[in-house]
DNA sequence: TGTACATCAGTGAACGCGCGTTCACTGATGTAC
DNA sequence: TGTACATCAGTGAACGCGCGTTCACTGATGTAC
């Protein structure tokens, strides 16, 4: 992995397109100062999610290191962010749009087709696409969950439980839950949210086999869709039976 | 919190006990070289813990730290260490050696009784208890589970898997069970394991409010109970429902 | 349109610091006689 | 029991390195006239 080939994608000093003709695969037309920021900015995300896709955990990514795959000296990093904390909740509010996108998704999904049967299935497939499509930030997501930066993680647990209520609110619309006490309804999303958890996870770590010696077989995506969907259908099968009461 | 409270309880130089009465709390007779190796490596793997437990994550710690905090020179660390590495590798094994006592407490606990109507409240008594009396085994593999470290997270995912494989043995002793094919019973204890996961890191969190602004209520302990247990009983529900083939 | 000045994203050098690792050493514990 | 030597856990000094942060700066973009 070529750690540096962002190096300069800007120009050389005064953030100035230097040559005429360069054979770079970014645009050398004249951009206003505001576009340079936001492409430098975004540089900068995209070169921590390099590196947290790569394994690094968030704990162990240095401004210097970011600043250097972003093709930028580490003292215009501050231009951006006050210190990686703020770049860290920066990705968190990235990564929540991606998860909220994906619970729409689902939401419009089962709008269309008024077919119950397949509502896991087909739950279970946008996730699992959704997933392998924002890989970067799932994986931050992931990590950053359980990292020692007490800002970042504190601030996902606050993502996950509005995700969890959202949910509810959505299973709040199915006939059988409608006589549900609201408690049980986000007991009920507890539960399912801690499945896709655990789902991403193995989506995660099956995607990501790195250097080094396997001592586990990694599963397959089918084999995890799989095994997901069956999760998710025993549980299913015990709402029925569930006697919610206020 | 003192860092450097444990500096030198094992004496000044070369290992000797210094002073003749001191007021320590670590008794001054002689000891062999072996006990005071094993001494010197507890207090490596404690200090290590202290401030995992304290929130660092084990990415962010160092060597020097946890030799300074073991009240040992850093180049001592590597009388009974490589590196870090296998100084988390040896937390993992302690760390299960606590999981698997709290599998077997529960089996035994199981067997006494024959009264199948409280098994989950029991086992998440003990789950509770467990992860209180323990706090910095499962604090460690809670955060190394999805760290920057390759090694010990692929390490932790493979006792994992092994605890959710016991668990489904256990689990096949239930008359109810009986019937079930054996990839069945690993998706049931799968489920029944993401869910444990959750509440664990549940009870880590409500019980470790550090300085810094709160932004989320933190549970108590008998919310969480309750709503673990509510979640494996909604699971519990579905399994008279389900239909296992082979 | 042309000119003079303001803005400000990015530069490059410098700083002090804690890190992991190495090395020859010290001196109490352990052992052979 | 007493003596001479071996072992080896822990020491302390040293090393080079990458880190976060600061600062005065440069020079293209933007604006007022």
């Amino acid at each position: 992995m070529s750690v540096n080939r962002r190096a300069h994608i800007l120009g050389a000093t005064g953030g100035v397109p230097v040559g005429s003709g360069g054979s770079d695969d970014v645009p050398r037309e004249r951009r206003s100062q505001a576009e340079r920021r936001l492409q430098t900015r975004r540089a900068l995300l995209d070169a921590a999610l390099e590196q947290l896709e790569a394994g690094v955990g968030f704990d162990s990514l240095s401004l210097r290191q970011v600043a250097r795959v972003a093709g930028v000296v580490p003292a215009a990093f501050y231009r951006h962010f006050a210190g990686m904390d703020e770049l860290g909740l920066a990705l968190v509010d990235e990564s929540v749009l991606t998860l909220r996108a994906m619970l729409r998704q689902a939401r419009e999904d089962q709008a269309q087709r008024a077919d119950p049967g397949h509502v896991i299935a087909r739950s279970v497939a946008i996730l699992v696409r959704h997933v392998r499509e924002h890989r970067r930030h799932f994986a931050f997501l992931a990590h950053a969950r359980a990292s020692g930066n007490a800002v970042l993680r504190q601030a996902i647990r606050a993502e996950t439980k509005l995700f969890a209520s959202e949910l509810a609110t959505d299973l709040a619309r199915f006939p059988i839950l409608r006589e549900w006490t609201t408690p049980d309804l986000q007991m009920l999303a507890g539960v399912f949210v801690d499945q896709m958890i655990a789902a991403i996870d193995s989506i995660l770590e099956a995607s990501s086999w790195g250097p080094g010696p396997l001592t586990l077989t990694p599963e397959s995506q089918a084999e995890i869709t799989a095994r997901t969907e069956k999760q998710l259908r025993l549980i299913a099968l015990g709402i029925p039976h569930w006697r919610s009461r206020p």
